[in-house]
DNA sequence: CATTTTTTGACCTTTTCTGACCTTACTTTA
DNA sequence: TAAAGTAAGGTCAGAAAAGGTCAAAAAATG
């Protein structure tokens, strides 16, 4: 259990534990470690996503940098999952209702925040009918009730 | 963040946090900085367009200049419909990166809620390039500001 | 031994920086 | 007062400086 990965990681928190964010670069880091740049990518991508409570920002360019965020609200574990699950790909209106029926009952969503959803969807949805709006339904519903149920579970 | 161009935003800013407005010579801001005039218009270009809600207007010739207005766009009124207005029917991640960044420093949206939503967007996007990428980034971000916003601003 | 995780390297994309050359506006002078 | 000179700023293409991607090889794991 101490793969190069795992040192570089260990190297990571250690900066993490001190700053909400840090910034690093890659090249630099990749010299650091004696390996290839490439590997830090490596690092970032299976240590600090968004599962493990991370966003990680970069730019490409000369002055160029990686920032790694430690982030506040707990991903909520597997409502990514569980919203997949009951959307689905397409969703019609009706399902979209009861779906929000649903999670008004379970004191999930306050009727208001279900009517709001509602209203913002089915107007980004002017225009669009059939297969098309339920498809795009789908989509903007899941990224709604995402918000809106990560914001209240804070970390 | 600090590529040299970082630095010349940085100045600039400072400049426009004192007044909506300032005017700059080329040539005497490219010495002040040691680097080519150009250079000016580089930064200019990639962090004072009208994007991230800034006019340019200059002048040539003899006592020539360049003037740097900041847009204030008053952060509560209407803002649904201006969000609209901004976003329009297609929005590459640039643009919804900068458009994220100027409602947090506007303080509609905190940085936490500004990383919800990048992440939540860029996660119902995956796969998609190009765009179609494009067109539906356009609707997830307005749908999800618009309840981010009206749920700061009830009623 | 099969599978998963790590490591590496070749090739790609984005952002920044520079310099040669162009255009516009004001100033001077024949 | 028209032409020439001077003093700005503009454009664009290419070099340089980052970071990204992906697949294959190597190592670890069970």
């Amino acid at each position: 259990m101490s793969s190069l990965s795992d040192l570089i990681e260990q190297y990571l928190r250690e900066q993490l534990a001190r700053a909400e964010s840090i910034e690093i670069q890659r090249r630099q880091l990749a010299r650091m470690f004696r390996c290839v740049p490439s590997q830090i990518n490596y690092v970032l991508e299976t240590r600090f996503n968004i599962h493990r409570g991370y966003l990680v920002y970069s730019r490409r360019g000369g002055g160029g940098f990686i920032r790694i965020t430690r982030i506040n609200w707990e991903p909520h574990p597997d409502l990514p999952r569980r919203l997949e699950e009951v959307i689905g790909s397409e969703c019609s209106q009706e399902e979209m209702d009861g779906l929000l029926y649903r999670l008004v009952e379970a004191e999930v969503l306050t009727e208001n925040e279900a009517a709001l959803v509602e209203t913002v969807v089915q107007q980004e949805l002017t225009g669009l009918s059939g297969k098309e709006a339920d498809t795009l339904r789908a989509r903007l519903l899941r990224v709604a009730l995402l918000l809106l149920c990560q914001e209240d579970y804070p970390g």
